[in-house]
DNA sequence: TCTGGGGTCCTAGGACCC
DNA sequence: TCTGGGGTCCTAGGACCC
């Protein structure tokens, strides 16, 4: 199977309705104004060069480069232009197509020619859409994926049994995609710090220290094993979430319940586009400085606004008083129709 | 350098029941 | 009077991804 990665695809798109900035440094976060609290969603190649990635303080990322075009998030527009992408991948003959995220997807095809059909669908991409992608090819989705990463920019690279080992077995088990830097640190705890290494440990440490599901995971991950199969079934959303991290913190009680309402209305909004009643709530409440608490609540079904607003206010009783709120998050979760809970392993999305 | 927003899934521990 | 073991449900928190 493929995996497909757009390079730089949130700042490709800028450059795209603005050619005058190419190659500039383009950076683009937030409501595009360094001085306030928000992170980077993407930098350009040439932004990257001054140490900006993704997740990085904008603030910080603007100070780094003196000169970078600062723009904000435009969802609508990424969102429109991932959908083309998407078209142009279900296009591609005898390909079956699984969305990993606005820039990146799985193709599932049967080829005697994996390069030739990368190729393909580059320049295919390229044409209907002028961006450029990356493309891994893999035996499994875990090794296709990574694989991606050493086709950048604009490549392709395969990666498979026969040369897993010799590609990754010496890198940082952090290289894995779904290993962070928590589980990389526990697992040097047990003397566990190359790929190579993790492939080999034994099972039973591994589930010891991480549990029955997730130890033998992580000795698959780092086998390059699991799922080999592309699936293109329709996703099925668990809940809706929406959070707000305050320019100001809240320290008004009134303003703190201002803010949770206007939460709820906006993932009820999302929830009524789905259909499924509500069954959980969650709230998150980051306190100065960050501090982060959650409150679950189980709820009878509902689909109606006015009751989950109240049971929100109960949760919301829950808080410490008297804190600065520096972050309110609110979660739904929805019933799932019967047929869509089955057969879940630690596979998230695609894994 | 002071850390967004939207998701998913796993694990541990306590409550409760038999 | 003190105490077992197993099962399920719920909550809180952690971890990871894009």
């Amino acid at each position: 199977m493929l995996h497909v990665d757009l390079d730089q695809f949130i700042a490709a798109v800028e450059v795209l309705r603005r050619p005058e900035l190419a190659g500039r440094p383009v950076i683009v976060g937030g409501r595009g104004d360094p001085a306030e609290r928000a992170v980077v969603s993407t930098a350009s190649y040439e932004a990257r060069a001054y140490g900006v990635g993704s997740g990085m303080p904008l603030r910080l990322a603007a100070r780094k480069v003196p000169d970078a075009v600062i723009l904000p998030v435009d969802a609508e527009t990424y969102t429109a232009a991932s959908a083309e992408v998407m078209a142009t991948l279900r296009a591609q003959p005898g390909a079956t197509v699984q969305v990993l995220g606005w820039d990146e997807a799985f193709v599932g095809v049967r080829t005697e020619d994996p390069e030739a059909y990368a190729r393909g669908l580059q320049e295919a991409v390229l044409e209907r859409t002028r961006l450029h992608c990356s493309v891994g090819i893999g035996d499994t989705l875990v090794r296709a994926k990574v694989a991606t990463g050493f086709g950048k920019p604009g490549g392709v690279f395969r990666l498979t049994a026969a040369n897993w080992l010799e590609v990754m077995g010496h890198r940082p088990t952090k290289d894995l995609w779904g290993v962070g830097s928590a589980v990389s640190r526990r697992l040097a705890t047990h003397g566990i710090l190359t790929v190579a290494e993790l492939a080999a440990a034994d099972p039973a440490v591994l589930a010891g220290e991480f549990g029955p599901r997730m130890g033998p995971w992580y000795g698959q991950l780092g086998r390059g094993e699991g799922a080999r199969a592309v699936d293109d079934t329709p996703w099925v959303a668990r809940g809706h979430s929406r959070e707000t991290t305050f320019q100001q913190n809240l320290t008004e009680p009134a303003q703190v319940d201002a803010a949770l309402a206007e939460l709820v209305a906006r993932v009820m909004e999302d929830v009524a586009a789905e259909g499924r009643p509500v069954i959980s709530l969650t709230l998150k409440v980051r306190y100065a400085p960050f501090l982060t608490k959650t409150f679950v609540k189980k709820i009878p079904e509902t689909t109606d606004p006015e009751v989950v607003l109240a049971r929100a206010r109960e949760l919301a009783g829950r808080m410490e008083p008297g804190r600065s709120i520096r972050l309110l998050g609110f979660r739904a979760e929805m019933t799932m129709p019967d047929d869509a809970r089955e057969g879940h392993t630690p596979t998230r999305s695609g894994w």
